[in-house]
DNA sequence: TACTGATAGACTGCATACTGTCAATATTGG
DNA sequence: CCAATATTGACAGTATGCAGTCTATCAGTA
């Protein structure tokens, strides 16, 4: 039981918060061991496999797509185009937007980080025994998807490529409980 | 199974490194939505605590009890005493260090921040039934606990104030496995 | 005691993240 | 058609987070 009073740190230590910090720091670190040599990002790596997936589109849909804040993907996109793993274009159509393509050496360095990907996200579970593994991915998903709509840079799949800007998101305005997160 | 040639966005949302990332996304984004009126965030509030735990502990030893990077603590302190909830002083043993103590300040903060606190480790896992979170956050723990040693800013817990430094640690060079996550 | 190595904190540089703002451009309602 | 509104990308400002470097200082040893 948390002590009534004051917090402590060994509170503070078994708190979500605190794990949820932790494990994302833990899983930054060990992608970066099996990926720093290829110049390569968590960030930068599922940008460039949203942008293959959907070659043509644009930054703010990409936003989406990641769940990055759209400030933050700018410079992310600044800095996969200084690698020149991909090409910023501005279109005829709609003079505000500048559509997002790979380029061969982006893809190259794609196919060349799988095996790296794949080692790092097997280090991340490696101390959980399969089922356990299966277990908590099941209820991460299941706290992240009924969570979704309240970070800033929610996910959202665009289902249909046609498809233009999503409807105007009511945003949140810091309700007491989570009642969204049952939508 | 995950597509044998090139992942797509729908492999990487099932992986572990995009679950964690989003959810600590997540996680702060409902800390800042309780907690953003009384302009703390979660790393100053676990420094705060810690800070109150061990008054008089030196930065060093502080960033170890909360698992953040050295460099990185230096600012949050820097911001800490900024706004006046914390104070730093030289001390005449040893000239390098500078022990921390929290104000009556940030004492007046912590205590009025403690129920937004609450409220939002509770809506964090707000999703899941009482036994999943159980379960979830034993899994967490398990994790982050083996993995411990991976970041480069990993807990450690001093146990007996007198003792110094911490044994040198040997810097983890990039290994295959996870052999010292079974320590 | 003088040298050596370790440590503390400060610092630079880079890379996420989010808030808020802005200008240019599109879209839509009247 | 035109005015109100919305969207896009860019930007400034703030706050983590990590790698690496530097100086001052301390501690152990030859």
């Amino acid at each position: 039981m948390p002590s009534k009073s004051a917090p402590t740190m060994q509170d503070v230590y078994t708190k979500p918060g605190h794990l949820f910090r932790r494990m994302q720091q833990i899983a930054v670190a060990i992608f970066m061991e099996e990926c720093g040599a290829l110049d390569l990002t968590p960030v930068q790596y599922a940008a460039l496999v949203a942008i293959r997936d959907d070659p043509g589109i644009d930054a703010t849909r990409l936003s989406a797509l990641v769940a990055f804040d759209r400030s933050t993907l700018g410079s992310v996109l600044e800095r996969l185009e200084a690698k020149e793993l991909i090409v910023r274009r501005a279109t005829p159509d709609d003079k505000r937007v500048k559509v997002l393509h790979m380029t061969p050496k982006g893809a190259r360095l794609l196919a060349k980080a799988m095996p790296a990907i794949d080692r790092a996200q097997e280090r991340m579970m490696a101390p959980l025994k399969p089922a356990e593994r299966k277990t908590i991915m099941t209820l991460l998903a299941k706290l992240v998807h009924l969570n979704n709509d309240v970070s800033r840079a929610p996910l959202r799949i665009d289902h249909g490529k046609a498809q233009r800007a999503a409807a105007p998101r009511k945003r949140r305005i810091n309700g007491l409980a989570n009642e969204q997160t049952h939508a």
